[in-house]
DNA sequence: GACAAAGTTGACTATCTTTATAGAGTAAAA
DNA sequence: TTTTACTCTATAAAGATAGTCAACTTTGTC
């Protein structure tokens, strides 16, 4: 699951991505734009910025920027960064792999063969969508519908 | 992410999926097999007795047992019951959909547009595993590989 | 057959960590 | 000197785990 930091992040990241470039977007407006409490994305944004996916200016005239242009930030990173491995447990993680201390062989552990199935169909959808891919979804712009999937 | 219930409740599923049908196994006995903090899975096996998927029987040789055969129990539906939807958002559910408070017109945002895209990529997955090719994995049989997925 | 004993699950509480949020105030830029 | 990001602390809810005791079921024994 998802949890809310990750949600708000992915949406302040798509509203940074609805800016024109060079421009900036105030925590504040970001926040209110989407329902976020402004105390949490201030904090969330803190972290994306620390991990390189947007800077920020302060004083008047400042807000926040993507650091990249959109095409080039993919989904499943900004979920990594702020809810960590998409892997749906950390033994089947390649990004952040770590042995679970309550398996014997976990080469024959019938959790982790599935869980490294589920996390491989995750990481297919989630790093092969751009942001800007994903900001387009939400614009009802139907020509990248094909792209990341089939429609539903 | 799910959680260590979840995880842990899977474990004991394929446990009971072991043993000899008709037999049951001890919660004292899984626990120790799979380290499982003994009255967590207490907790845990006491939902999946709720939600029908084991029966239970106490007093002497008393212990758990699946209520099916394992072929026609489906990894999704145990996960589902443990710990909610498979989709990584409420909004995104195909089962127990809600909608989000956050958002103003769902049918446009951007991150449940992309999120269903992962639901439906988990359930793909979760959903055509029985708990008897989970099983198989896990003993190393190489035979259900090719029906799960692709080797990895 | 009655009854105690032992083996089990089941239910109720309590504690600790993580997630989600709020408040108040600090630092920097224009 | 106003406007904005940033930091620090605090609090409430949910997840994860341990402890205690109650309820039930078999099994032996008198």
């Amino acid at each position: 699951m998802l949890t809310k930091k990750a949600k708000y992040g992915l949406k302040a990241m798509v509203h940074l991505a609805g800016v024109r470039p060079g421009e900036t977007a105030l925590v504040a407006e970001i926040a209110a734009a989407n329902q976020i409490p402004k105390k949490f994305l201030d904090a969330i944004l803190g972290e994306l910025r620390n991990a390189g996916f947007v800077h920020s200016k302060k004083g008047k005239g400042g807000g926040y920027m993507l650091a990249r242009p959109p095409e080039d930030i993919g989904v499943g990173n900004i979920v990594r960064t702020l809810d960590g491995p998409l892997a749906p447990i950390q033994c089947a993680s390649k990004t952040v792999y770590r042995r679970c201390d309550d398996c014997a062989d976990e080469t024959r552990c019938a959790v982790r063969l599935v869980m490294l199935r589920a996390r491989e169909a995750i990481a297919d959808v989630l790093d092969k969508t751009s942001l800007e891919q994903m900001r387009r979804l939400g614009a009802g712009d139907d020509s990248v519908r094909l792209l990341v999937g089939a429609e539903l």
